[in-house]
DNA sequence: CCTATAAGTCAACGAGCGTTGACATTCATA
DNA sequence: TATGAATGTCAACGCTCGTTGACTTATAGG
């Protein structure tokens, strides 16, 4: 492994948290860099800018094998992803990159593009039928914003439940999503 | 009307729009004193500074009489307002200003604190029943998860479809949310 | 060992930001 | 009309940001 690929690495690492955390225009390339331990300048030489770090990021974040595995139900997968978000804290959610970012004009198209080509379309793809595109916004709809409520938010009722309520809430409003007609 | 508070009216509604439309970090003073043909040090004058004048936006976008009124159902009222938002763009929507917002650590507790003081808790007031802050909580994800999806992501099968279609969909998650037990 | 290339360091840049205080103008009231 | 408060204007401040280029150090191949 190259030297250089090891300082990309762990400015990933440290972006990926960053951009979850505050979002795109909160994080600053220079907290990134010490948080990594790596010379600011060095974004630009590895990734040409702040955009090319991001996007660097969201590749990886949307690098999710389980759900594109066609032995797998993908709704299950979400649910035992996002309900138990808090314990594997480790590895960064394409979810909360959404959350975070979609509202970000600057790499909104960005994160848009990635969303629709990394996971919408392949799943759409093995949903097949005339309400795919209807059935899967509305499972995303119930994700992110049940995501929202209980991460960003905190609301009661949500929030303070145990991982395995919270797991209840969001498959009943998945199924409720894809039952839709 | 005073002089100020024509001034202090133009720089509110300026707000509520690049608040809306950009974000709290992305949204700056000189942008928003611009658009309302003001000098931007009267912002801190009139408002004490960027925060303040957030506040007061956030303060009138969570002024939502109808919603509040008992003789509406509360549930049928988001719909037809946020099925509707496009067409009614003068007014700002709190929904979209949670969306916006919430994710941003600088202006996220005060964000909070207005909805639960100015929307949660009212409404709960009014439902009643040990369940309550749990169809709550559900009800706002629905309805923040649909939002994003529509407005902010443009997803297929819920960002192409026309306003009624849309607010069917709205209505069957919402309707869902309430029914969870 | 020598050397060319890779990798890392450092300081500076120009720009945008929120905020402040001194000053000018307008306006209501006595 | 005179006066003091209210309102508006302007320039500057200190700060942080992303980015750049010149420079030093480390490393691998001949």
């Amino acid at each position: 492994m190259r030297k250089a690929d090891v300082t990309r690495e762990k400015l990933l690492e440290a972006a990926s948290v960053a951009f979850c955390e505050l979002g795109y225009s909160n994080a600053s390339l220079r907290a990134i860099a010490k948080a990594a331990a790596v010379d600011v300048a060095l974004v630009s030489r590895y990734f040409g800018g702040k955009l090319g770090l991001f996007k660097a990021t969201l590749e990886s974040a949307f690098d999710w094998p389980e759900i594109l595995d066609e032995t797998n139900d993908p709704f299950e997968v979400a649910v035992e992803k996002y309900a138990h978000i808090e314990t594997e804290a480790q590895h960064v959610s394409a979810i909360q990159m959404i959350v975070m970012n979609a509202h970000d004009p600057e790499v909104g198209d960005v994160l848009r593009e990635i969303l629709q080509d990394q996971l919408i379309h392949p799943l759409q793809l093995r949903m097949q039928g005339p309400d795919a595109a209807r059935q899967l916004s509305m499972f995303v709809a119930v994700v992110l914003g049940a995501s929202m409520v209980r991460q960003t938010l905190k609301l009661t009722g949500m929030a303070d439940v145990p991982e395995t309520e919270y797991a209840n809430q969001l498959r009943y409003l998945i199924n409720a999503a894809i039952e839709y007609s």
